[in-house]
DNA sequence: TTGCTCCTCACGTCACGTGAGGTGGC
DNA sequence: TTGCTCCTCACGTCACGTGAGGTGGC
């Protein structure tokens, strides 16, 4: 394939590529396409998944090209380690083990009220562990939750989505769980990014269609 | 307040403020905090609520610090006008009007084999208009189910997906009401700036509990 | 021969991050 | 007096975009 018939194929899932892209991913390592005697690139159908690799994790985790490119040299030395999930506003600066918070320290650390907090637990909208831990999320949870119910949007109305949510991480169990069983780590580790690529495009579509409907609220 | 208080009041909701974040901001001309006889610069709650609506204009619409600051004058000169929508992968290069397709045109944008476009319509999950016509959005949909449907999800298993969100609209359209009615402009324009905040923090408070899901289920 | 695609430099840009070196505040 | 916070330049960086000027392919 040449760069134009790359950059067809890819379009559809990643309107973002360019020319100007491509080169410069291959300026920086991460692909290195064949060159016809034209001096042509000459892209292969490995190196169109390479890039569709490099794209989803820029895309969907924001990972930089440094440790796009790290990966992938794992990848190829067939190294593949179980990779760290999202990273996410609230894993502390080191990267280290994710935080969690006593009720206490979700209060603080969040700004909210205690009345907030007390009533997302009630509505089994925020869930702490047996031992009465909250989980790193939490933090992201009550702060969307501050900003909602100054719409008037209280705990009770956010029970829904949290159903919905947990549907749909049904859905995402059921899809990677022939991986999951396997004894292989190379197997697990596939279980967990299919886990995580079947997320990202869940969560993709509710964004998309909820932003539709919004758009479509407001034209009318 | 001073500029560590700015920040440690941003925090919460926007990990990526930094000092020099907030400095290049003022640089740029979005803000402009008053000077104390120290030179130490003094933020007012009305500065924070500025960069508040800057932030959110970043993180959620994906708009350069030029437009939002265009924006930012319209406010201040009492002109806001309705805004665009937020901006898609599917909104054409000049930025006109949004993009409509034909079944085919559809198809052939996205690459998507004809099967998968009759069977999102036949499961009520992509639907034309009554004249035939497919929204903008219906790109981005079509190209996600198709990814999708290599994991094995099938156009009915996004039935329920389709429904949560056009439930969590109903909640946006609820909260936006006491505004839409109204016959005064700026109200309108209230109206449709709360519906898409509100709708932006339900889509960020979905993505936030699929991933914590995921991750518990590649965790144990 | 004529468009069209592709090529390589060089430089620009957007949104910050990172010190160096110095001053105010309690 | 001593940390601590804050200040201003100057320069670096990350991920590209944008021409200029030139060559290959059907």
């Amino acid at each position: 394939m040449r760069i134009s018939d790359v950059l067809r194929a890819l379009r559809p899932e990643f309107p973002g590529v360019s020319h100007s892209k491509l080169r410069f991913l291959e300026e920086q390592g991460l692909i290195e396409p064949v060159r016809g005697t034209s001096g042509y690139r000459q892209y292969s159908a490995s190196d169109v998944e390479r890039l569709r690799f490099v794209l989803v994790e820029q895309r969907d985790r924001y990972l930089p090209l440094k440790v796009i490119k790290d990966r992938l040299a794992d990848l190829d030395a067939g190294t593949a380690t179980a990779h760290p999930g999202p990273r996410l506003a609230s894993t502390d600066e080191s990267g280290e083990a994710a935080t969690r918070f006593t009720r206490d320290s979700l209060i603080s650390t969040t700004g909210a009220s205690a009345e907030l907090v007390e009533s997302l637990v009630a509505a089994g909208v925020l869930k702490p562990s047996p031992a009465g831990y909250f989980e790193t999320w939490s933090a992201d949870v009550v702060v969307i939750a501050g900003s909602l119910a100054e719409y008037g949007i209280e705990a009770r109305h956010l029970r829904s989505l949290r159903t919905a949510a947990e549907r749909h991480v049904g859905l995402v169990h059921q899809v990677s769980a022939p991986w999951r069983g396997q004894q292989s780590g190379s197997s697990r580790a596939h279980a967990e990014s299919v886990a995580t690529e079947v997320g990202e495009l869940l969560t993709r579509l509710h964004t998309t269609w909820v932003r539709e409907g919004v758009a479509d609220l407001t034209s009318s």
